[in-house]
DNA sequence: ATTACATTTAGATAGACATCTAAATGAAGG
DNA sequence: CCTTCATTTAGATGTCTATCTAAATGTAAT
């Protein structure tokens, strides 16, 4: 689990919607896959890769699994999108 | 050009690198190419597809293509991420 | 104009990926 | 145990992408 997989992770329009919905509180696998139109096993291929990224986990409670946000990962590739930005050339 | 463009664009660790290069001031395609192992015509694809995502501009002198980060597409990504990680649920 | 140099475009190919259907796993309740 | 519900895994398919070679474009110098 690396910067590779994180961000090809993010870099597809379903996954980022799926980080946007776990950004208010955890959901259920199920609860996930209603809010898209497309097989529940499409969505669970998404929830993986979003885990193998390192962006969230999962819990099993029950018959439930629950997914949720992994912030520090997303810290990490801020940490890069700064060191990229970097100080401004102009400024030195 | 969106944010589709511009994520898919940084998922790809060659890109990345043009990238990272690109921080410590413009380059022209050639320089940029001679730092990896492939072909030029495989570099300018990549150059192309971060022109296509924003992530870079180029300008034309002379003989030579230059090559420009530009950080306000990185600042938008910046500003989806902070979004993400969003005021820590349990502070409420 | 012709040659040389810098870079991109065209066309092809192999591998990766999003998606589907169908089958498998795993947990809870009768 | 057997059924039901929640979720994942397997296998297949069409599309996308990284890469290559070869050809085209654009610019400068002779």
């Amino acid at each position: 689990m690396g910067f590779q997989e994180s961000l090809k992770a993010m870099s597809d329009k379903t996954r980022r919607e799926i980080l946007n919905l776990l950004k208010d509180g955890d959901m259920t696998a199920g609860d996930i896959a209603a809010h898209f139109s497309m097989t529940q096993a499409t969505v669970s291929h998404h929830l993986s890769v979003l885990k193998g990224g390192g962006l969230v986990t999962d819990r099993r409670d029950g018959k439930y699994i629950f997914y949720e946000l992994n912030t520090s990962v997303i810290e990490e590739i801020m940490a890069w999108l700064i060191e990229l930005k970097g100080v401004d050339k102009n400024e030195k």
